[in-house]
DNA sequence: TCTGGGGTCCTAGGACCC
DNA sequence: TCTGGGGTCCTAGGACCC
């Protein structure tokens, strides 16, 4: 059996922490640049606001209902994740944390238990610890947890815990359950099912096998015998080492001259360097990619270029400089940049990864323990305590956060104040 | 003025080999 | 008219996830 822990809403809850007259109240969190929304309160949902909706669209909106709207913030954001997926820990070692926001949990050996309960339990801790509200769905399969995540998070009947077995009549509710809810169908299978006249979990749960793998390949045939309640797809307690990594951000304002361009880019190839540190892998080929704004009526240039490094790498200094090389080559004078970003990839651990011909073994030794000693200052002292040069001061195509809530939980300087009486 | 930033897996088809 | 039978590796593109 698994749990599905899923926070509600999860980063209006995590504004709300900080802020309790946000409670009740309608609220909304942006994507980086405040592009789109990307996080809705229930109130906001009700009102009809959708996902994904760019801000400049909704404004009315906003203003009509008086919506409160926060920048992303993603410090504060991590930092409360952590603290949730530590709190269920507690329960189970057995656990996938498989988003920011959701985790698998095992529930191998507690069939025996009353599993409603046991989830009240666990929703109990969590908000009581972290304060943020979760919903919780029990099932034999991830694919039935998903859904049984939804129905506790959407019908209040359940107070936010639903076991899928402790359902008189689980036909029913299959039948009731449109296919686009199920966990691995997206639009385009929605649409393909549809014009095969399966509209409910049910009817998808009972198509023929081979239809479902000629049309839906072997992962639509994984999913489709979990929703019959055969686990196939298993939990992964520690998750499997990147095989790419890509590190992007589109400017705030358009930038036009190399110098900018190069900065932003050298951030991004550090915070990848770091995420390539952290997995202890190292890679071999680097692509880095630079384009104007597409929504823009404007003259567009977009170009990307790979790279074979002369050795498998995952010291910034060197992966900056790389990345520099990559973009003057493509960069051409007179357009407005919207986007410059990297991507790593044939990522190696780093005991494969082959010594560098150009360089002495102490050389290696040295530039793997300068990268050891940043990461750990940067690690206690907050990120960006300790930055390359080549990533700028004035950082002018810095994104758009003009709703940022403080980082409460992680500046010593942003921390709230208590104040009695 | 204003439209995010990451990831995964699978398949078909081409190039090349014997 | 009729055009082997395997293999492997790579890439592009399609589908999905949060």
């Amino acid at each position: 059996m698994f749990a599905l822990v899923d926070c509600n809403n999860f980063y209006v809850s995590c504004e709300r922490v900080f802020d309790p007259m946000l409670k009740g109240r309608p609220v909304v969190v942006l994507s980086n640049n405040d592009g789109n929304v990307v996080a809705r309160s229930n109130e906001v949902k009700e009102i009809g606001l959708d996902f994904g909706a760019p801000l400049f669209k909704c404004e009315s909106l906003i203003a009509q209902h008086g919506i409160h709207v926060f920048s992303s913030n993603y410090t504060l954001y991590g930092d409360l994740s952590r603290r949730v997926m530590d709190t269920l820990g507690q329960f189970t070692p057995d656990m996938e944390i498989y988003s920011i926001d959701e985790a698998f949990l095992s529930l191998e050996g507690l069939e025996r238990r009353d599993l409603t309960e046991y989830g009240r339990s666990i929703r109990k801790t969590v908000t009581q610890w972290t304060g943020i509200p979760v919903s919780i769905g029990i099932a034999p399969t991830k694919t039935l947890a998903k859904l049984a995540n939804r129905i506790a998070k959407k019908d209040s009947r359940y107070g936010g815990v639903f076991d899928i077995t402790a359902h008189p009549r689980p036909e029913e509710l299959l039948e009731s359950i449109s296919v686009e809810h199920v966990w691995g169908v997206g639009p385009r299978y929605a649409k393909l099912l549809a014009r095969n006249g399966v509209r409910t979990v049910r009817e998808l749960r009972d198509m023929p096998d081979r239809w479902i793998r000629k049309h839906m390949t072997i992962t639509g045939l994984r999913m489709v015998m979990e929703l019959r309640g055969i686990s196939c797809i298993p939990l992964e307690e520690a998750p499997p080492p990147k095989k790419g990594i890509v590190s992007s951000r589109s400017f705030g304002h358009p930038v036009e001259r190399l110098e900018d361009l190069k900065e932003a880019l050298a951030s991004y190839v550090s915070r990848a360097a770091i995420k390539l540190r952290v997995q202890k892998s190292r890679a071999s080929v680097m692509g880095v990619f630079l384009t104007t704004n597409p929504f823009k009526n404007e003259p567009q240039y977009s170009n990307y270029r790979v790279l074979r490094l002369p050795c498998p790498t995952s010291y910034t200094p060197n992966l900056i400089t790389f990345a520099h090389d990559i973009l003057e080559s493509m960069f051409r004078e007179g357009f407005r940049y919207k986007k410059t970003g990297v991507f790593l990839e044939e990522i190696l651990p780093e005991n494969d990864a082959p010594l560098d011909l150009f360089s002495s073994p102490q050389d290696s030794d040295r530039k793997h323990s300068l990268m050891r000693t940043v990461d750990h200052i940067n690690g206690r002292r907050g990120a960006g305590a300790l930055f390359y040069a080549s990533e700028g001061i004035g950082r002018e195509w810095r994104m758009r956060r003009s709703k940022l809530s403080p980082r409460f939980t992680t500046r010593w300087s942003e921390i709230p104040v208590v104040r009695a009486g």
